[in-house]
DNA sequence: GCCGATCGTCCAGCATACTGAACAGACGGC
DNA sequence: GCCGTCTGTTCAGTATGCTGGACGATCGGC
């Protein structure tokens, strides 16, 4: 059951926005990606959101009519449809369609875990997963989101931006969220790492996200502008990052972002001409 | 570039929804689903959807305003946010869970592909799958929809269905989608199918969704009353499914719909305590 | 089995979100 | 280089979707 909270409005922009309907559907949606599984009627997401509870039915019904959310006796959740648009979205990114091509070919990297992930803000999306043959399932699930901070994707494409673009993104923010003991929790860390990244080329999470397990990350420029930056990652327990394989690893990374970054790409048509699938 | 076409009213139920501008933000992305990857500006979308300019222009905003749909210079495509959503959906559902944890210990199935499906309407839209050993991909995409009446899937929820609920999907309809040769027809043909189905215990696609490749399907059914039917299918080539092996495989599928089925789970706690992931 | 609380749904009035036309800029072609 | 056609954006007026309150159904507790 979702816990009663005071009133809050959700994701600011709400005040000025020229289809406001739109604006709050979104906002239920979110609110019922945060507790994905229950279901909430209206009265209760009225009350999150702060909004008129009568306001709140007529736009789930209208999504439920859509199929975006699902009714669950009297209650609401995500509905199917969202798969199918998550899919749409994901095929549509060039990048994770080559990713999958590419993370399975790489030497070293392909028995473990590989993965796609896009800077937004200060938060990672992961897009794609490239499972290795380890038995220990460490991935996150795709359209998860990380902080940036924490992951060595995040710094990596945080180390990629130009500096008036990081500062942009840093602006008024004080404190970091940290995940264990060892992420970093002040900006000012941040900047030094930033800087350890550039330098070295590829950036590392050591157990900053969850412990025994490490990360290591390089940046993919995105293709067109204003497009956030894209960044792979391997990643691997701890006890397994071993000195003769880290550098594997690195390479192999380098070589993913390498296939990934080059516009010059002969298989641009491949997706209009593949197979459609059975099942 | 998306081709012009005469106005439309995009899922009919646009005229009596009570939040039409949530009705119409859903038709532009189903719009920009369809033809995911190229950009489409405002005044494309009003012109296929036979609404004003405008007022496309103020929902894509605000739809942008959320990363529900990107910006591409001055177009709009799917935004992040959707893989953001689409994950969640994905993760609330027990099943897909389960799945992911029964399908690798399947004794034969374990090899070759194995997905999961919904039910909705007269199609499956494809919610998780495993991906065996074999270097041949045939599986769709996650959030993919196929008609059901081509699918093992399909065919093995449909035959799952009573009757009256059966009528009543199949009510009005007089000719069947298809995708290869071999693909189902008419209604008449199906029922007969379907009468095979039942009797057999498991559903079989025999090159009717894509030459070469067969399925086999078995029906899972909903834990919640009105949630449409799930189903499991192997997919191999052709050459594959001998006389030897498809036996172990329909016994797999059996043990997997099996354990999706059964509502005493004694993991119904795993997804809370789960590792968050590492980046 | 009664009652209180809370739920989801319905309806009419008002404020507001939507409409339609006019605006300026960007291509592409004869 | 000009012009025709397209684009995306802006703005004021009005129809319309949103709001708040009341209704009936349901659940839980003393």
């Amino acid at each position: 059951m979702l816990e009663s909270a005071p009133i809050i409005d959700e994701s600011a922009a709400e005040a000025e926005s020229l289809a406001p309907a739109v604006t709050r559907a979104g906002a239920i949606l979110d609110l019922l990606a945060e507790n994905a599984g229950e279901a909430a009627g209206p009265s209760e997401l009225a009350r999150r959101l702060g909004l008129p509870k009568s306001s709140i039915a007529n736009i789930c019904n209208a999504l439920a009519d859509m199929g975006l959310v699902r009714r669950i006796g009297t209650g609401f959740a995500l509905g199917r449809k969202l798969a199918e648009l998550g899919g749409a979205y994901l095929a549509s990114v060039d990048q994770v369609q080559e990713f999958y091509d590419a993370a399975q070919l790489l030497p070293t990297g392909s028995v473990e875990t590989v993965q796609l992930a896009i800077l937004d803000g200060l938060e990672m999306t992961y897009l794609a997963r490239h499972d290795g043959r380890q038995p220990v399932r460490l991935t996150s699930q795709i359209g998860r989101r990380l902080p940036a901070t924490v992951t060595a994707t995040g710094k990596a494409a945080l180390a990629s931006l130009d500096d008036t673009e990081l500062e942009r993104r840093l602006a008024g923010i004080l404190e970091l969220p940290t995940l264990t003991s060892k992420s970093i929790g002040s900006v000012a860390a941040l900047r030094s790492e930033l800087a350890v990244v550039r330098e070295r080329g590829y950036a590392m999470d050591d157990e900053e996200t969850v412990e025994g397990v490490v990360c290591f990350g390089v940046a993919i420029p995105g293709r067109r502008p204003g497009e956030g930056p894209y960044a792979a990652s391997i990643t691997l327990l701890k006890v397994r990052a071993t000195d003769d394989r880290v550098p594997l690893l690195i390479d192999d990374l380098h070589l993913l972002a390498g296939r990934l970054s080059d516009p010059l790409r002969a298989d641009r048509a491949r997706r209009s001409v593949a197979v459609p699938g059975a099942g």
